[in-house]
DNA sequence: TCCATCCTCTGACTTTAGTCAGAGAAAAGT
DNA sequence: ACTTTTCTCTGACTAAAGTCAGAGGATGGA
């Protein structure tokens, strides 16, 4: 399994990495290139530029110095914060943009054009495979603080979610609270970007733990991630001396409600009085 | 279609391009990292590598120089022409590969850790798809002189291979002979190594034209080259004013027979004499 | 208000990557 | 015997890539 995986990590950097990167400079710096490339997907400010692409600010500096002498970029001050610049395209930025587009299709036609019509529908079928799956093991799942950022970021966006999937909305306020000291957190990451989460409630006197929180962004359906999310849950509850998971969920999350069963939780009666809950589960570890 | 081949290449460059450059160089300039990759496939002639990885030659002799003053490669003069330099391995450098391969399989392990067993599965059949099939869209095919290096070598791999398949083996100097002045050859390669051929051999009075020489290294079996050098000649026959395509074969090249059928062909009386010969094939162009 | 922090920029580097011209030795062609 | 070609190396470059230290303005928090 390994040994193909590395078979295949030669074949597709030989054949896309090289010619990716001398076709699309357009005689630029390649570091410049991947500025100008990352910046045309909008307007960017500068830090996050640099974080994305991890560069020294200096560097990074210099490199939009030199879009902006060929005309391609325009920067601005921050009206908010006027220690933070964004950079856009200029309508020259633009026009090269197009052009770039344009050879990336090019050099896509190049990969499929020696093949005939059924290789090509099997490749772009295994491409979109691989990619999926890439993605999906990109996705890194570790515990975080409740307090941390991306923590909150995944609560209001949960919430938000849920309001619009629950009959008759949902407000946090009216919900069973659960106290942030008394959960352990995991967080999903997809380029740092916080993509999902779920956390583990744990009674220790009762050797029974409740899942809370099981969310999934909408841009990552698809990838096993509420999946994963679960076991690794499962996981840390077992190190915990948990015997038993339990969780309750409202009856519009009909995919949770199908992921919980395949994860082999059954339905019991009800163990709390969550106002939106409408299914209680449970599964004994062993 | 050229999107999704698109989105495949900004994806896996990014996932495996990124990191396997980083990871794999230890520390070690990148141009030394390949260089070291690339010799310890065995010993190797300065010139073969300065022409497989496309270096200058002052370049590539600095960079040699790096590798042995760290102890990794030994370079020694060629017995048979004193011209040449090899260089090869020293046990530090073997043990340094080891390294390296280890390395490899760690990276290769991190891309599918964090997948379920069934994501496993999925993604490594799919890269096997995607490999195969952009291996077959590196392959090259062009007119080629038959006098050619690359013809020679091609001619003389047909024969091999005829001998080992045909009941009683294979003698040239009994076949009928093709001038080769009055044929066309298409020579298919990888890497610039040939790996195929076929030849067209047209007789105008008729507006026909004989295909000869259809070989396929067993190497890359299985990528549809035969197929495709197969369409190619047609291409050709018809810019040609070809009218009618005609080819004899062996009854124990049963692959052939297969494709020359699946392409369209249909069996014919004998039309020639060719001692090798048990079935002769036709194909109208229309 | 003051101080720590954030964000960007400039100057002064170092290291890689890569090119070009030519020297010197060996081999191949004539 | 000669000339040409092949192969490797050295010297002398240039450009790109990247690092480090610090200056200077803006902001946020105590």
């Amino acid at each position: 399994m390994v040994a193909k995986v590395r078979s295949f990590n030669r074949t597709v950097t030989q054949r896309v990495g090289a010619l990716d990167d001398a076709y699309l400079s357009r005689g630029r710096p390649l570091g410049q290139a991947r500025l100008l490339w990352e910046i045309s997907d909008g307007p960017s400010e500068l830090r996050r530029l640099r974080s994305r692409l991890d560069l020294d600010s200096g560097y990074l500096s210099r490199l939009v110095a030199g879009l902006q002498k060929e005309g391609l970029v325009a920067v601005e001050t921050d009206p908010d914060d006027a220690r933070v610049r964004t950079a856009r395209l200029t309508p020259a930025g633009r026009a090269e943009r197009a052009e770039l587009d344009r050879l990336s299709d090019e050099l896509a036609e190049t990969m499929i054009q020696p093949l005939n019509v059924s290789q090509r529908e099997r490749l772009v079928a295994a491409m979109a495979e691989v990619e999926q799956l890439l993605v999906a093991s990109m996705v890194d799942v570790r515990v975080t603080d409740p307090r941390h950022p991306d923590a909150q970021l995944c609560m209001s966006s949960y919430y938000a979610d849920l309001a619009t999937r629950f009959d008759g909305g949902f407000d946090p306020t009216v919900t069973r609270p659960a106290e942030d000291d008394a959960i352990t957190l995991l967080v999903a990451r997809l380029h740092e970007e916080p993509v999902g989460c779920g956390a583990l409630k744990v009674i220790p006197s009762e050797h029974c733990a409740d899942v809370k929180r099981m969310w999934v962004s909408p841009t990552v359906r698809g990838l096993g991630l509420g999946r994963r999310l679960l076991t690794e849950l499962e996981t840390h509850a077992r190190g915990l001396g948990v015997r038993t998971l339990r969780l309750e969920t409202n009856h519009t999350l009909v995919e949770a409600i199908g992921l919980y069963r395949a994860a082999g939780f059954v339905e019991v009666e009800a163990f709390n009085d969550e106002p939106y809950a409408h299914h209680w589960f449970a599964k004994t570890l062993d």
